[in-house]
DNA sequence: CAGGGCTATGAGACGTAGTATCATTAGTGT
DNA sequence: ACACTAATGATACTACGTCTCATAGCCCTG
């Protein structure tokens, strides 16, 4: 068998960068600098974050590839109650977000409940429905502790 | 009796002037101003369209004034999907929304079902819940008919 | 491997939504 | 009438994006 070889230095997760692929996008640099750098978070986080952690990269493209992963439902968008924005990877299909009101760190979760209620929703509601956002505030546990002291 | 002195032209409503007295900010023109031309909203609307309609105010003071009938819950925020924003006259207490995706018409709807089940959901939410927001995408019944032809 | 064509990029202007600063104005209680 | 304070408007500034346009880089075809 043979000695094997490196792989690439520290390639991207292959789902991810396979999104591009599948869609028929070009895999170029600054597209997987910004996919890499994603794959590493595990808090919600701000354009301008990934603008200022990747200064090679254009601001126009973080944005635009920010909305290409939108599309692709491999991140999500959130407004927070004081107006800000939030992005944050999709771990599942359809879902909602937790924000905390204190640090801004975002769940997601998924209540098959209430989709079935917004569904079964037309009686009250006019016209017909398309889609739907929900974001529940909530006091994270640590800001929960942090704020008994 | 004395001849009954003119009042000052076209009052507004009552009910909305009172919200500033009932929480001690001064009754201005400007504030009178915008309260006038909210009431006569029946459909979602914009800062900006606000600040046109009324040249002699402040753009800052539209801004102030709305953030401040907000906190009054006089009107509601709301976020379209393509992340626009819109303010819509509240006129029931804690309710949700309807966008109309096609035109943007602002609908309100209440589900109490909907609101036990989100304080009942804490088991599967990290934290303690202490408000949520639900906007609902829809095609609204007018658009549905014009999309029929 | 040279073009050619199209996609993607970065710089920067521009747009919209909203806040901060600050000098001035105008309600309000006495 | 006066003084105190809240409110205002002009203007600068921030956040979050989009648009334009010249340039660069994939990628296919010859
Ligand atoms: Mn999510
Ligand atoms: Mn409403
Ligand atoms: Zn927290
Ligand atoms: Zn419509």
């Amino acid at each position: 068998m043979a000695t094997r070889v490196a792989l690439k230095a520290s390639a991207a997760r292959p789902d991810l960068t396979s999104v591009l692929e599948d869609k028929g996008y070009r895999v170029t640099g600054p597209r997987l600098n910004i996919i890499r750098l994603l794959g590493k978070k595990n808090e919600g986080f701000s354009a301008e974050e990934i603008n200022y952690a990747l200064p090679g990269v254009g601001r126009a493209t973080v944005f635009r590839t920010l909305k290409l992963l939108l599309g692709a439902n491999v991140i999500c968008k959130l407004t927070t109650r004081d107006g800000g924005v939030k992005y944050s990877l999709a771990r599942v299909e359809h879902h909602h977000h937790t924000v905390c009101v204190k640090c801004g760190t975002v769940g997601d979760f998924r209540d098959v409940t209430i989709e079935r209620l917004l569904r079964t929703l037309g009686d009250e509601i006019q016209g017909q429905i398309v889609g739907h956002r929900i974001e529940v505030d909530v006091v994270c546990p640590s800001c929960q502790k942090a704020s008994r002291n």
